[in-house]
Parts: structure tokens; sequence; C-alpha cells
DNA sequence: GCCGTTTTCGGCCCGACTGTTTTCAGTCG
């Protein structure tokens, strides 16, 4: 096991296990017909991996059927696994497979089967020596003699313990923010050879805009091959071979890790892997759609088509017919024209797409944003024509949450830059308001009194500041959530703002209970209007508290209070499927950068992938709205 | 074992590559 034994990862890595063990079993008399069961263990085990939120959380919840791929029989397993920290009907399965065929199956090239085989004819037990002895075996030749291995496979698997080494260490993901600034680099990299490439795309989690990347990967459509070579000299005989070329000469290279005719990949300083790929104009549409995923959609979306009579793969679309109910079906090509316009009928008797919205089109579909792509019933929205008009960067009108250098003996970090430079750089952004919040002074040491003259005073001189600048504003702050719950703010000082954050800062571990509580009752005065990073994650450090989202979600919704999706790098809280989640019962949010120097201002867009990833439209944003509208928001109390 | 705009039963994504093969099984993405 992985460090917590209750992580996604962990969960999902013995629910991968599990479907190992079935694989194993298949043949067996007690393992007849388990196909399926296989897949549906996998399936799960894939969605758990690439959760936004910890699945305890919502286990706790009591939502965990409401995750896609688990049901009666899976979920009361992990239910079992969260309240004993063991679970019968798993072990049971896993009974009887020695633990080291487990740790084979990460080396490529090894899988279930094989692993098994191995362990079984050489003995091979010990957990710390496991990996060591498979490559002595290997190298004294053993290997090769084992019916079903060969000489071939001898080799593969001394590579793939070499490989499996190298990327064993590097197990982390990167902040998206942190990829996508490596994609633009080698972007404009790529860019700099000219004509031969149109255009370029990032794929995968990059595109979809997953808070923590693994591999970068990118898509290079290449120029109309119909070009004319007196147009473009540089274009030489195969403009594939040049594209790879130029991308295995990259200059941030380190090793290079495989170099085809379309594609190649690289390791970039702190072994992260580039991938690129090349793809010609006609079939740009299906490459981009098949490798920006997720897996779970691709695999929904084919479910899809295949209901509608059409195999869906990598390079377009096929029509089938069912023979029989049950055996084999026929693949014959499909019509081109079906519908008109964008599909191309190819030479391979399959239709092509140029892009994705003919592809999604041809399907009955309307356009699904890559951020959109979960699995989770965007196809469902998008045959009903319902899939929701993300919000973009440029409908931010202004940021709410933002700390100057005023000094109000603060009981956190003060801002980096004065009211007049945040103001200057909101201008620069187009923004048609602003709001402030500097965090309150802290409680110690000052006297009521003393605090709320400080608020006081701080008004007086935003008011003077701001009359020069011709930016409407509006003042706030971001108070501390005590441990009971309290403001640390006193009752006279709230006059002297138009809003307040209230910020959960210290006393993170309590249960979801008394959390809940806490968060609750601090919610529960008419002053505040929003919830600042409500999980109080910091990504890669700490997890989010453990709270019950659905009363905070009400809480809200009942008072015109908002949850915020806080855009630091190292937050992005609200997370993706919270914000989901929330949104569908009605809560309104905002995207605010929390900034503490004029440069965080730009942190925005992360903010902004956030709520695309969680469904969310202008409306559902307080700072995407007229300043009129956000006024009389701000002035509703209850 | 999961799942539902032709479903609560009867289905379940697609293709490439590779090695050890005489037609396919295993692995991978």
């Amino acid at each position: 096991m992985n460090g917590d034994q209750f992580s996604n990862k962990s969960v999902s890595e013995l629910l991968r296990n599990v479907a190992v063990a079935y694989q194993l079993q298949e043949g067996s008399d007690s393992g007849k017909n388990n196909r399926f069961k296989i897949i549906a263990y996998q399936k799960a085990a894939d969605t758990v991996e690439h959760l936004s939120r910890e699945l305890k959380d919502i286990w706790q919840e009591g939502k965990l059927q409401k995750v896609p791929g688990i049901g009666p029989g899976i979920g009361s397993g992990i239910s079992q696994l969260f309240e004993n920290g063991t679970s019968s009907h798993f072990n049971e399965v896993l009974k009887g497979i020695p633990v080291t065929v487990f740790l084979l199956i990460k080396v490529p090239g090894i899988g279930p089967k094989k692993a098994f085989r191995l362990v079984a004819h050489f003995g091979l037990t010990n957990t710390e020596t496991v990996i060591e002895d498979l490559r002595n075996l290997a190298r004294s030749g053993e290997i090769a003699g084992l019916e079903g291995f060969g000489q071939k496979s001898q080799i593969d698997i001394i590579e793939g313990l070499d490989v499996y080494e190298r990327h064993d260490r590097r197990d982390e993901r990167m902040p998206l923010s942190y990829a996508q600034k490596i994609a633009s680099e080698v972007i404009s990299y790529m860019n700099k050879l000219g004509p031969v490439i149109k255009r370029i795309d990032t794929l995968g989690s990059l595109r979809r805009r997953v808070a923590t990347i693994g591999d970068i990967d990118l898509a290079i459509k290449v120029h109309d091959t119909s070009y004319s070579k007196r147009d473009y000299p540089s274009f030489r005989d195969n403009p594939y071979k040049q594209i790879v070329d130029h991308f295995l000469a990259y200059p941030g290279k380190r090793t290079v890790e495989a170099a085809g005719k379309r594609k190649a990949s690289i390791l970039a300083a702190g072994n992260i892997r580039i991938d690129l790929r090349v793809q010609d104009a006609e079939s740009y549409g299906s490459m981009l759609q098949y490798f920006t995923g997720s897996k779970v959609h691709n695999i929904k979306l084919r479910e899809y088509a295949l209901k509608k009579g059409y195999s869906l793969s990598e390079y377009g679309m096929k029509v089938v017919k069912r023979e029989t109910q049950n055996v084999k079906r026929t693949v014959i090509p499909a019509q081109a024209g079906i519908q008109s316009g964008s599909p191309i009928e190819g030479k391979e008797d399959i239709v092509k797409f140029k892009d994705e919205e003919s592809l999604y089109a041809f399907l009955g579909l309307s356009y699904i944003s890559p951020e959109l792509r979960e699995g989770t019933i965007e196809i469902e929205k998008a045959a009903i024509n319902a899939v929701p008009q993300l919000i973009s960067l440029s409908d931010i009108k202004g940021d709410f949450h933002m700390h100057s250098s005023y000094d109000l003996k603060s009981s956190h970090d003060l801002g980096l830059n004065t009211f007049e430079e945040m103001t200057s750089r909101a201008k620069e952004l187009h923004y048609q308001y602003i709001g402030f919040s500097e965090h309150n002074p802290k409680q110690k040491g000052l006297t009521e009194a003393e605090v709320v003259e400080i608020m006081r005073m701080r008004k007086v001189y935003i008011d003077k500041t701001m009359k020069k600048q011709h930016l409407p504003y509006f003042i706030g702050l971001e108070v501390d959530i005590l441990p009971n719950g309290g403001l640390a703010l006193p009752e006279k000082a709230f006059e002297y703002v138009d809003y307040l954050i209230v910020s959960l800062h210290s006393s993170f571990k309590m249960n979801m209970i008394e959390m809940t509580k806490r968060a609750l009752k601090a919610l529960s005065h008419p002053k505040v209007k929003i919830f600042g990073h409500p999980t109080a994650r910091l990504l890669g450090k700490r997890e989010g508290v453990e709270m019950d989202w659905d009363q905070i979600f009400d809480h809200v919704v009942g008072h015109d209070q908002a949850l915020e999706i806080n855009a630091g790098p190292p937050r992005l809280d609200l997370p993706d499927s919270l914000v989901k989640e929330g949104v569908e019962k009605g809560v309104k949010f905002f995207v605010n950068t929390d900034a503490h120097a004029v440069s965080h201002m730009d942190w925005m867009i992360n903010g902004v992938n956030v709520a695309r990833r969680g469904w969310l439209e202008k409306k559902d944003v307080v700072n995407t709205w007229e300043l009129k509208d956000v006024r009389k928001w701000m002035e509703k109390s209850y």
C-alpha cells in the first residue's frame, strides 16, 4: 500500500489488484465468465484514481454509489474498507495470489498472466527482492526456457525493469500552471519550424485543465500536403520527419524515450515526459478527440456511438452491423455525408474528421469542451443540446479577494503592493470593479476599540485613495473563522466593510460534524458574502477539511452567499468536483485570486479553469455580472 | 459487477504491437 491506505491511489490500486485476481481465475471453474467483472473493477479503479476529491469524503457523505462505475457490489467492499480498515470480500478474491504478482505487473511489458507464471514457476515470493531476483533470472537466461517466453521476451523484461526503476522514482504529478508553462515553451520552440506546422494543441489532462498533470502531450497538425514546394522551399520530402526531428532536438531535452515516424517522446528536466504526435489535417479531429480523453469519456462516447450504429476509433467512424444478438458484428465503412458538412470520406473506408466539432456533430451531439469530458453526464447533456455555456477569462469583471500592503496589524501576511498599484493592474485587466480584502487585524495585543478604529481608518483611507482612481470598488475583509465558529472581528467593526470573506486558517483537523457546525456558524453573520478557499487544502501539502458539503451548499443558497474558487496555484479551492455538485444545487461562486502582489492577479485563469471543469456559466459566477447586479446581490442580507 | 432516451435484462470500447505462433494471447494506451 502506498502511504495512507485510504487514499484514492491506494483504493484504486486495490481495485486494480482485484481485477488482476479475477483475470488470473479466468478459465478455472470459479472464474468462468468474469470477463466483465474484470472490466467493471478496472473501470472503477480508473474512476477512483482520477477523482478530484477524496473517495473517503464521498463515502462519508453517503454518496459512494454516485461515483460512476461503483455500484452495490464494489461499493459495499469499499465501505467495509473505510469502516474496518479491511474488506473481507476483496481479501477473499485476493487470497492465494502472491503479493509479488502485484509488484511485477507494474513493470512495463509484464501483465497479470506473465507475472503469475513467473512468480509461480520460479517461486518469487520475496517482496523485498523480487525485482532483483527477476533481473538475475533474466540475465542468466533462465526465463527464455519457460514456455510462452523466448529470447526476446527475456530481453524485454530486462529493459522493462530498467524503465520501471527509472519511472518509479517520479510518481507525482505537477500543478497545471507549471505544466502549462513547460508546454508553452515547447510549443513556441516547435513553432519556429514555420509553415510545416499548421497548429499545435495540448492533449490529455493538460487540455482538459485538470488540476494536476502527469505527462505533457502535444498534437501537431501538419500543413496541407497539397502544398507547393516552391511556396515552402524548406518543406522537404517528409514533413513528419522534419517535425519529429525538430522536436528531438529540443534544447530542454534530457533523453529521448521513443522516436517513431509520427510520434516521439522525450524526458525534460525533472524527468517530465513530453509526448508529441503529428497528424495530417484530414484526420486531425479524430486524433485530437481520442488523445484528449478522458478515458472514461472516450469509452462512453464509443458506447454511445455503438448504440447509434457506429464504431468510433482514433482514426474515424465506421458503420456497425450486428449479425446476431451476442456473438460477432461486422464492421463496414460508414457512408460519408450522412450529415452534410465536415466529415470526409477517406480512402480506408472510414469517415474521417478534420475537427472535433464535426465528430461530435456526426453523432448528433453538440460540442463538448475538453474540461467537461470526464465521463459524468456530458454526453447525455450534449445529446439534448444542453451543455453549459462555460465562462471564460474575458467574462471576469473583477477580483474580490486581494491583499494590499495597507498595514492593519493583521494576523496573516500583508500584500506587497498598494491599493493604487492593484487598481492600476485591475484596469489593465479591463476589470469593471474590484474588492479589497486584507486579513482581519490580529486579536492578541489589540483592544476591541483599537480594532474598530483600525477598520474605520482603513475605510477612510480607501475611500480617499479610490476617489482618484475612477474604478468602482468594494471594501471587504478576509476574516478568520475561529475554532468555535466565531469571527475574528468585533461586531462594531462590521460597519466599515461592504462584505466579508470568511476563511479557515487554523484547526483543520476537526471531524466532519464539528467542522460543518463551525463553518455554518461563521456563515450565519449577514455581512458574510463569501466562503474563502472552502476546503482549506494546500495542493500536495494538506488535504482539505472534512465537511458536510450538502449542508454548506444549502446554507449559502438560502442566504445569498457564495463559495470561492480560489485561483492561487497552491490552493485551487474549491476543487472542480465540488463546484459541480454545488452548482447543481444552485450555489453561486466567486472566482478570486487571493493576490498578495500585483503579479498574482494573473492567476485568475487557474480559477476559471476550475470553474469550467465545474460546469459554471456566467450566471453562476457573481464576479462576471454587471456592477449594478453585483451591488444588488452584495446588499441583500437576510 | 455496472448500467439504462430502443434496457431492470442483456449487453459491455478500440486498435496497435509483439512474440511465439500455425491462428492467437498478452500487454498497452
